[in-house]
DNA sequence: ATGGCTTCATAGTGAAGA
């Protein structure tokens, strides 16, 4: 199973990027985040035409997220159930047996925010829900915009953005109090390029530069985490015409074969 | 330089993103 995830800020106007990273990579599942549009608006028939069934919640001009994929997606939901929002950012669905749980979390804006506090919140709610829907769904993979660079090496310049969202210590200490729920983040199981990143500012020739970093992630659970065969980010379509300013992160899943008794992905 | 781009909702600019 090739399981990605993209953050495409603005689905209207990223569509072709979209129809044409689908063919060029056949990913089994894509995960999009920042649709930004209403589902009456959904591209469903595009995408069908593509060879892809969709599954979406999204509204006007903010957030939005779908799972798009080969297979038929099973018992879909959208939001967290212990934390009513207004905001689409949670859609889950089962493909092939594993569990697909797509976010687009908060950005939070400053650390003097509301809404920095509402996105620590929406975190806090998101691992008290994933502790149950782990033993519901053993092979679970949390895929989508975090909006969290997890250590300094996320970052390019990790000086100039000390006291930043995005590497602040709770915002951190929310990442890896996922982690301790058993889910690991597939990236790091493999030998990577230094300074890899998924999101580039649009200003300052953010990307050409490689002032970036690294928010969008994949994270597996224990039983999936053995079949894990790579996680790469695709920076090609962030070269493109009006491109978003996120990358696709896309991993490998092996199903089809057995756990090797002893796993060690990264060696 | 508290901006720089990009999108969306607007029909001027302003908010928001990260």
């Amino acid at each position: 199973m090739r399981i990605a995830t993209w953050n495409v800020n603005s689905l209207k106007v990223r569509l072709p990027h979209v129809l044409d990273w689908l063919a060029a990579n056949q990913p089994d599942a894509l995960c999009l985040q920042e649709t930004k549009q209403e589902d009456s608006q959904f591209p469903l028939a595009e995408l069908q035409q593509a060879g892809y069934q969709s599954v979406f919640s999204g509204q006007k001009t903010y957030n939005g997220v779908a799972i798009i994929s080969k297979t038929s997606p099973d018992d879909v939901t959208v939001g967290m159930p212990n934390f009513p929002d207004e905001q689409k950012r949670v859609i889950s669905a089962t493909l092939d047996g594993v569990r697909v749980v797509c976010v687009y979390v908060p950005n939070g804006q400053s650390v003097d925010s509301d809404k920095y506090q509402y996105k620590l919140s929406w975190l806090a709610a998101l691992r008290e829900w994933l502790k149950g829907e782990l033993l519901r769904y053993p092979k679970l993979v949390l895929l989508g915009d975090y909006n969290i660079a997890p250590e300094d090496r996320d970052v390019h310049d990790p000086k100039a953005w000390v006291g930043n969202i995005l590497v602040s210590e709770p915002e951190r200490a929310a990442f890896r109090a996922l982690e301790q729920l058993g889910l690991h983040d597939s990236f790091r199981l493999f030998e990577q390029p230094e300074k890899s990143f998924s999101w580039w500012d649009y200003r300052m020739m953010g990307f050409r530069r490689n002032h970036g970093l690294r928010i969008d992630h994949i994270l597996l659970s224990e039983m999936l985490l053995p079949n894990c065969t790579a996680c790469t980010i695709d920076r090609v379509p962030r070269k493109l015409e009006r491109p978003s300013d996120h990358a696709p992160v896309m991993a490998e899943i092996a199903l089809d074969q057995p756990a090797p008794l002893l796993s060690n992905p990264s060696s």
